[in-house]
DNA sequence: AAAGATTGAGTTGTCAATCTTT
DNA sequence: AAAGATTGACAACTCAATCTTT
C-alpha cells in the first residue's frame, strides 16, 4: 500500500508520521466499513421507502422540530453536509410533496423554511420500523451496550473534526 | 422522529422492538459521521491526487498484492462493494493508465485481472503521504489508542454483518 | 445454468458559479 | 461584501439486464 508503515524518508514538506500497525489495521477497517455499510442501509430504505440514508435523516429531522420546520442551515448541519447536496435533495422531497419550501418566513428574511407536509409524515412513520430493523440488524445486534456506549463516543470525536457544528447539535440536544 | 423510543404499537408484522435512547443517540451520531466523513475524505484526495476514497483503496491495495495483481472478485470483496460499482471504477483507473486488465489470466480462465501499472504506483506512491495526514488528522490524532483499538473491533464487527468476506479477508491478513 | 464480470439508463452527489437579501 | 441558498454541468453510484466462459 505505498507501505504506509515504514518510512522511508519520503522528500515531502512535513516528515510524515505514518501509521502504526494498529492504526492502519483500524483505518482499514473503518474505510472498508464506510464503503459497505451506506449502501446496506440505503438498499433497505429505497426498497421500502423510496427514499436515501440522507433524504430520511431530512425528514425525521423535520418531523422533530416544532412546527415540523427547519431553516435550510439547521437541516445542513443536522445532517453534516454541505449546502448544495441539501438543496438538491430538498427539491427532490418537494416534487414528492413530502416538504415544502418557504422563502421570506417571518423572523427570518434571508433564510428559506423546510416544512414537513402531512403526506410526509406519513411516509416518515411509515418508514420508521423497517428502518430501525435494519439499524438492528446491522449495527446494534451485533453489540453490547458498552460497544454502543463507545460508537457514540467514536462518532462524536470524529464529527468534532469533520462536522464541528453537527457534533455540538447533536451534544446539545442528547 | 415518528418517535423510535417509545412504543406505540405499530399494526406491523413484528412488534418492532424500538431503539433505546443510548441506541438512538449512537445511532444518531453514526449517521451523521456516515454523511460527513466520507466527503471529507473524497475531497482530500480528489484535490491532491484526482481520484476518490473507493479509487485509493482499489490501487493501494492492489500495491501489496503479489505482482500488484488481484481479481475483480477479491478487489471486490477488498473494499466491500459491489461488482458492478468496481467495474465502473476500474474503467476510470484504466482510462488514466493507472491500472490495466488481463482477462483469460492463466490459471483463472474464467475471471478477470487487474494489474496496477507503473504509473500507477506512482500515483499512490505521491498519494500517501498527503491521505495519511488527512487520516491522521480526521480520526487519529483525537484518539487514544484504547479508542483506535475500538474503532478496529467495532467496524469489524460491523462488517461482519453487511459484508461478511471482507470481515473474513481483513481479519485474515492482519 | 452458474460464476465472473460488464453495460447502460437513470439517480444522486460534487464543485464552482450565481442569485438574492441585508 | 457577506450570509443563505440555489443552479447547472459534470462525475460517481445503483439497479437490472446482459454477455461470456465453464
Amino acid at each position: 500500500m505505498a507501505d504506509m508503515t515504514s518510512s522511508s524518508l519520503p522528500a515531502d514538506q512535513e516528515p510524515t508520521p505514518w501509521l502504526s500497525e494498529e492504526e492502519l489495521a483500524a483505518w482499514k477497517a473503518f474505510v472498508a466499513m464506510l464503503l459497505a455499510v451506506p449502501p446496506a442501509i440505503d438498499a433497505q430504505l429505497k426498497r421500502d421507502a423510496g427514499i436515501n440514508l440522507f433524504e430520511y435523516t431530512i425528514v425525521a429531522g423535520l418531523s422533530e422540530m416544532p412546527d415540523r420546520t427547519a431553516r435550510m442551515a439547521v437541516l445542513a448541519q443536522l445532517a453534516a453536509v454541505s449546502a448544495s447536496r441539501l438543496s438538491h435533495a430538498v427539491s427532490r422531497l418537494e416534487r414528492q410533496g413530502w416538504v415544502e419550501r418557504r422563502t421570506h418566513a417571518a423572523g427570518e428574511p434571508r433564510s428559506t423554511e423546510v416544512v414537513l407536509t402531512d403526506a410526509g409524515m406519513a411516509m416518515v412513520t411509515a418508514a420508521a420500523p423497517a428502518h430501525v430493523r435494519e439499524a438492528r440488524h446491522l449495527v446494534f445486534d451485533g453489540l453490547t451496550p458498552a460497544q454502543v456506549g463507545q460508537l457514540q463516543k467514536l462518532c462524536g470525536q470524529l464529527l468534532g473534526t469533520a462536522a464541528p457544528e453537527t457534533a455540538a447539535l447533536l451534544e446539545r440536544f442528547r
